[in-house]
DNA sequence: AATCAAACAGACAGACCTGTCTACCCTTTT
DNA sequence: AAAAGGGTAGACAGGTCTGTCTGTTTGATT
């Protein structure tokens, strides 16, 4: 007998092409400003074929949240392995990769906590995940030595605040220059 | 003759409450999260009174804006001037006083940004203009010389860093510590 | 051929949002 | 005394939001 009748498909075409357009609408025009209907309508879905994947917009936000996860750490890991030659200046050209794409729009994770203020602690706990995966990243990227920690939670901490400024500066370089400076400072000690 | 007959008293008991209330409902639990109905109810004022003194709710969030701008500059300036002993590291102590607060929520100029997106760039000018300011602040709170100007933008990048990190782990010291790393390694250079 | 899950189609409820409008009151100024 | 500005009180319009519901069609498995 297979009492998980109920549950939907955990895979599907119709699912797939939820997630990928809330995706898109999430990261570019925010989670709150973005309305379950208008997710319907350009995933070419109904209300009740929605609903039965994800029981609420939170359920969708929290898969959006993992799915953007993967997608970005992926890219991450990928873009400082191309600029290892650069040696802790790899991080500034794989950012510079990201801030200027015309669908930078900050971190996902950032806004996300912003938005929906504290009101859903499942999605600042993902967040906080996402940022320890990046800081780790950040770390393997370094010289293995006793300050690789301290640093890269540095360098990471630093990394946010050039997200925001490139997310409303819309100017690349206003926020890596200074990065630079601060890695620079950082490991030339 | 008096033209200015149709707009409202510049300033009046009424008007003040609604934006003291509308900056703790704004800062406290989002713009977006705000409807205008609860700033109403707060403030004990009634609709009519509201919409006489702000003809939209951009209005009141520019008001906002513009009232947060001077009332966190006034104690930024204070407690970089009330830690100035600690040399650079003046604007960590600072940060400590805010982060610690219970109201803290993070930086409304970033938040601001952040919710409404670039709906509205009235709201991201007035946020750059803000981060200027923060910056000027920062490098008057360093010692004068040919590295004060980048150093400054860099601390500054850091602080919001720092201040989305206090935002979302709810730790101050978590952000503290690596700003301070940051900060300590770029003025030993 | 029969069955069943998944998707389609779309009406509907109930809440909340911004903004308008009518009507009355009180205080200050002229 | 009268006029006028700022306030109270609250109904109302028109839109958007999340989520539920009824009923139909399609397609794969059995």
């Amino acid at each position: 007998m297979n009492d998980m009748a109920s549950k939907p498909a955990p895979t599907s075409a119709a699912r797939e092409r939820i997630l990928r357009t809330a995706h898109d609408l999430f990261y570019g025009e925010g989670v709150r400003a973005t309305g379950i209907d208008r997710v319907i309508a350009d995933a070419g879905v109904t209300k009740a074929t929605f609903y039965r994947h994800f029981p609420s917009k939170n359920d969708l936000v929290e898969a959006f949240l993992h799915f953007r996860h993967e997608r970005w750490m992926t890219w991450f890991d990928d873009a400082l392995a191309r600029h290892a030659s650069e040696g802790p200046m790899a991080v500034v050209h794989a950012l510079r990769e990201w801030f200027t794409q015309s669908t930078f729009r900050g971190c996902a994770f950032i806004n996300t906590v912003v938005e929906l203020g504290g009101s859903v602690p499942a999605f600042e706990a993902i967040s906080r995940g996402h940022k320890q995966d990046m800081t780790d990243s950040i770390r393997r990227s370094l010289p293995a030595d006793a300050s690789s920690e301290a640093n890269a939670s540095a360098i990471a901490l630093a990394v946010d605040g050039a997200i925001i400024r490139a997310q409303y500066t819309h100017d690349a370089e206003a926020a890596l220059l200074p990065l630079s400076r601060l890695i620079q400072a950082l490991v030339s000690r």
